[in-house]
DNA sequence: GGAGGTCTGTACGGCAGCGCACATTGGGGG
DNA sequence: CCCCCAATGTGCGCTGCCGTACAGACCTCC
């Protein structure tokens, strides 16, 4: 632990997956920080200063229309990087990474990090392999948000959020959930209420627990099937 | 010309931005193609034996449910390149890309291609953007998708296809853009009823001819323009 | 322990898109 | 040239989600 106690970098299922070489050169460089919920990370064509490695925290990727209205394209925990833009080549993008869940991170400098992208076939081929799940989550969204009812949409989000934290309760209000899912709070709070009746999960102001996740993954549609494979398949062998 | 007619690299754009040098060792080795309309490039799952690089043709990438209907995710034009998994590191993918408009492309062995992206920066760096703004265009179809109205979604789409078209009519049938929309062919004849009334499109039995243009751009939703910005940006110069 | 604000439950009308069934039209092949 | 099938138009009732409004319940902070 560090002095902070703000955990390992190998957490982070990305930096996990480097050489002890690589590592050994990046861990003085890299940052640990808490990440708060609501914090943004970045904003819509803003150039970011650092990239960001989370090991418990959990990274929203959303847009947010003209009239306010908003809908999550993808999460980033321990399995991913928040800034793909940096390595891409792009350096912006025209969405906005807010903290969905408090949680620690790691960060880099984008001097340092892209010295070592450079440098490094090994980083180079983890994160483009992490940038390609990425994009399988996206595009099964985009699928998923046209052909199924929003208590399947829940259900992929709690599960993808489950996935990449550390217990089984998420802080979480039913209003930012219907934020992210891009609906209304009152259908989040129905199939949070079905779900419950159910016995998959229990909730009290702010607080949802997974309490049936076998169940869970039984209600779910098939698009967090696909994304889960995926990204367990694009993960490097760490 | 070729002596089959099938154009030159140039057409397409990623090519075109490629030096002079690369593309002197690259020529030989690109084969042209004419690609059939609803002719598969890939299926889901499957290993690739050649990337795509489209002039006139466009591909479609679209995901099919277990119960057999689909929602599209993107589409690549003379803007791109079919076949991003082979450089991300992945190979396959759990999407389909079938052709959505007859045309021509050029295509390359996948141990030709890997040879010359590991060698040259150049393509490494071309690919990269495209891939980002491919991310753009998969993200924004997520968000539109779920916020907007199946009348804006049709002008998306066919803003989007008259972008990387050599004129002004698509050969389409509503049931098929039934299928890539992801929504009934009812609901885009409605659509495209109420834009030919607008004098925005004219159509008959299977193909689309764009009338006016800007109007189709005043009535679509932001999506479209947040995609074009982004893939004009992400353009290499050339 | 009380007050206030935040979070969740409930109710209503309205609309967009779905699923189905069937009529109509157009155009290409025989 | 005509026939036939593919493509489009139309009309139901139904469902899921939206917009709005308000009531109740729970936590937290004073």
């Amino acid at each position: 632990m560090t002095s902070e106690d703000l955990g390992e970098p190998g957490q982070n299922r990305l930096l996990a997956a480097l050489p002890a070489d690589v590592m050994g050169r990046l861990q003085p460089a890299l940052e640990p920080v808490g990440l708060a919920l609501g914090q943004v990370i970045y904003e819509p064509d803003e150039a970011l200063s650092h990239v960001y490695f989370p090991t418990t925290a959990i990274v929203s990727l959303l847009y947010t229309m003209e009239d306010g209205t908003s809908a999550e394209m993808g999460i980033v925990g321990c399995d991913g990087v928040v800034g793909i833009a940096v390595f891409m080549g792009g350096d912006t993008t025209p969405n906005r990474a807010v903290v969905q869940s408090a949680g620690d991170a790691f960060r880099l400098t984008l001097t340092r990090f892209r010295e070592e992208f450079r440098r490094t076939t090994a980083l180079h081929r983890v994160l483009l392999l992490y940038t390609q799940a990425l994009l399988t989550q996206m595009s099964q969204t985009a699928v998923c948000n046209r052909l199924h009812s929003v208590e399947q949409q829940l259900c992929r989000w709690l599960l993808l959020s489950h996935d990449r934290l550390p217990s089984d309760e998420l802080v979480m209000t039913q209003e930012l959930i219907a934020n992210m899912l891009g609906v209304r709070r009152e259908g989040v709070s129905a199939a949070a209420h079905r779900l419950q009746e159910a016995g998959l999960i229990r909730y009290r102001r702010g607080h949802i627990t997974i309490v049936d996740r076998p169940g869970l993954e039984r209600a779910v549609c098939e698009c967090y099937q696909v994304v889960r494979t995926e990204c367990d398949r694009l993960s490097p062998p760490g």
